[in-house]
DNA sequence: GTAAAAAATTTGGTGTACCAAATAAATAAA
DNA sequence: TTTATTTATTTGGTACACCAAATTTTTTAC
């Protein structure tokens, strides 16, 4: 059997795409290699077999990213990971702060059409129930316009599109604040006496 | 991570628990290799590494069996590949004769509640979709006295229980011929002319 | 420009799961 | 009982995905 080839490469690939995304900043080795929790030496020479494969490109600089090969391979791994999210939250009544670890394991499952029925039975639903974007068949992403709270306006009111971290403790500090998205939250104050502005927010909408 | 462990463990404990159910005769090395269509030099390998984890015994007579706890492990992984099945056959509308490849990747999700979710998501089924009954939480099969069809009577009436096979080109030609479990058979008449009987069968029941 | 720090790379390992080919032991046949 | 065949086991590999520690290269600070 094909002796589950890939689910390394793939989770590469994911993180890639992920870092890439949110930091505007170039991504070096130290920093993959921080994100996936792996000794500097073991990303190296991953890099390099899927520089091989054409996955990644290695620029002179050292900064690593992703081919148009690359990227799509990332983003069909993440409708995968989406697409099972939404199904351990609506079918099997998981918490949505619950199923990353769980989603980790089936985004690796390899089947030419598993995932499309799955969306069908889902009912081709547009976000994970962490409010990300969920990429289509052919790996294509909905750019949804969205802002980071911290750099709302006091006194508006804003709609909680999706969540910047996904580590458990966060995601369990918001449930226990019954933040999720989808809510709308009206800004009440801005206060920052540290780097990052906290703020306090008035909870309204849907329960 | 967990590093997909124990993938190729619950493959030995699973074939050497359908092997031991299936033949009265003893299975030993050669055996094993065959029906894992692995090397027996790795099989034996295995074999020892399970046998100092006591999954399995290994006797005077070179006879591999399952202890208590490798027969638990292998009923815990039957169930998981037979819930699967039915989810994939109930839910995502595959025919029952395209899921075990897939059903043989999801068997091994780790996780010590899924498959129980996964059971009250389906209702708790008591049969997988080619008739083989799915052990319960605990490990516990319900065995239902079923006769193979070779051996029944001419003339009698029977109701497809199981299957004894479960490769691809069998379940294909069976569902060619819109033979499923659950449906009954009428045995209209048994002629041997070769070793195994071959036999004329009257379609009849729920299509 | 030199020294310190950071990043990249090399080197020599590990554990798991596999293989082919050679050898030893056990079993069946003559 | 001797030979042939089958089964078990040993030996020396491979690939993958990881690591720690040493070294080299690059960057930054002074
Ligand atoms: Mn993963
Ligand atoms: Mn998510
Ligand atoms: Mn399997
Ligand atoms: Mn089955």
């Amino acid at each position: 059997m094909s002796h589950f080839a890939h689910h390394s490469e793939e989770n590469y690939l994911k993180t890639l795409f992920s870092l890439s995304a949110r930091d505007i900043k170039k991504v070096n080795n130290i920093a993959l290699a921080q994100a996936l929790k792996l000794n500097p030496a073991t990303v190296l020479e991953m890099v390099r077999k899927l520089a091989s494969k054409n996955l990644v490109e290695v620029k002179k600089d050292k900064t690593i990213s992703l081919t148009e090969k690359g990227r799509k391979r990332a983003l069909l791994t993440i409708r995968k990971h989406r697409l099972w999210e939404v199904f351990l939250v609506d079918k099997l009544r998981y918490k949505w702060n619950e199923v990353h670890e769980l989603a980790e394991q089936l985004e690796h499952i390899e089947s030419k059409d598993l995932i499309d029925r799955l969306e069908a039975f889902l009912d081709y639903p547009a976000f994970d129930p962490h409010g990300d974007p969920i990429p289509d068949k052919s790996g294509k992403l909905k750019i949804s316009s969205t802002i980071p709270l911290s750099s709302g306006e006091k006194g508006k009111r804003y709609k909680v599109m999706s969540l910047a971290e996904t580590n458990d403790a966060f995601l369990t500090y918001l449930e226990k604040l019954h933040i999720k998205p989808g809510m709308k939250l009206k800004v009440e104050d801005l206060h920052s006496y540290d780097q990052s502005c906290s703020l306090f927010v008035h909870i309204d909408g849907d329960p």
